[in-house]
DNA sequence: CGTAAGATTGACAAGCGTCAAATACAGTGG
DNA sequence: CCACTGTATTTGACGCTTGTCAATCTTACG
């Protein structure tokens, strides 16, 4: 068994999940690990009130879930915001794979500091910025992403979310996000048809983002040799 | 060599660092890791305009610098808040740490989920409260982080950080710091004298926060066991 | 004792939230 | 296919919290 078999076989058979339906609740003990195949799942945290705040919006390929993990009891809240395909994660054998594989432990490592990352630049934007420029973060990053899995993808995507939804991604209520919206598309930063988005300039919306990109190191060189049945048998 | 052996030289000699001193700035190349023996260090980011954004407040014991390892360029700059004394720490032992002790490997991977779960706190206080419930979660965030390390102290703490300082943690000016603790005080949840702050009531404090208490899992079953010189000698 | 940084307070402005109403849209059942 | 109904979007009026600017007071320190 190699890195990439023990990675294949982590997740368990995928689940269909419909849109709004709750995979776990905030609170519920024993948290545990899944990975999100198909869809869009968002992670949120409730107060009082009925406020809510997504923490992230996660897309397929994710791990949903890990923040919990050193938890007692769940902290956040993951609800479908499309229908979605999901698998669910044996912790066991994740610690195997900390085992077997030390480099994969390292790259779970890595990962987990990328999404501090990730954060950290939604703090900043949620605390110093207004409200045109905390949507043209967030336009800019659900962007990214997107272009990321799929490089030929253009300046259009579909944002599948109610405007009371993205004001819980970037704290605002949904009739401020609905004005900034209408703001990006008359000054010519997007345009919109429906729920699909067309970053009209990209340049000029990174600009009034005002944070630097971020460049990912995908091969530290302290990264442990990879290993595979050669030189570490199974017992 | 045990997890412990190997974890004590993980950093290299400490060195001294005095308050105001930057240790590492944001947008450096290939960003290090480091660990705090002793003071407060302040992990920031700044945007244009001359705005800055706390991200966390490090104590002693801490490891700075993480969430940066992913990336080409450091994130966030490391500041001194209080006089201290920093360790560096050598990459490629951190990557040995992984192959030679999987359950420290683990440990490591959960502290990252750990701080992703105060990130999320935060942006949920900074992104939905206002500022006498933000500056009730950070006092009663500092004070735990101070009970759990020294379990004998009192509701009293020495507080070394500026209003401005304290308002670029909880995204406010220093002049909506300042008001907010002197409401904070006369309506009795807290007394101050200069920088020590004294919880005065601590329980109203944790309501006001309004956010739940998180509790750490510190041994989940899924850990892979300890492994030292016995299973695993050295090459 | 003098100076600079930090804390405090007041007056005013700006951005966003709240409330309410009108309009567009999608899904449902006849 | 169409009327119906609930949900989402859009827009306006107004208020509240926080930011901004400026002045004064306090504290730390050379």
């Amino acid at each position: 068994m190699d890195e990439k078999a023990a990675l294949a076989e982590l997740a368990g058979e995928p689940v269909f999940i419909h849109r709004n339906q709750v995979i776990r609740h905030e609170g519920d003990a024993s948290p545990s690990l899944y990975v999100l195949i198909k869809g869009w799942v968002g992670s949120s945290i409730r107060l009082g009130h009925g406020n809510r705040q997504f923490l992230k919006v996660h897309m397929a390929g994710d791990v949903l879930g890990a923040p919990s993990l050193p938890l007692t009891h769940a902290a956040d809240t993951l609800v479908a915001l499309t229908d979605a395909r999901v698998g669910s994660v044996d912790l066991n054998k994740l610690g195997a794979i900390f085992a077997r594989f030390p480099r994969l432990g390292v790259l779970f490592f890595l990962a987990a500091q990328e999404e501090r990352i990730v954060l950290m630049d939604r703090l900043v934007s949620v605390g110093r910025l207004n409200a045109h420029q905390r949507l043209a973060v967030l336009l800019i990053h659900l962007h990214e992403r997107l272009v990321a899995v799929d490089p030929k993808a253009g300046p259009e995507f579909e944002l599948p979310l109610s405007q009371e939804q993205i004001g819980d991604i970037v704290s605002l209520t949904a009739v401020s996000v609905n004005r900034a919206l209408r703001n990006l598309q008359t000054d010519g930063y997007i345009r919109r048809n429906g729920k699909v988005i067309e970053m009209a300039d990209i340049g000029a919306l990174r600009n009034l983002a005002s944070l630097p990109a971020r460049r990912i190191r995908r091969n530290p060189p302290w990264l442990p040799r990879p290993s595979g049945a050669a030189d570490a048998p199974e017992r």
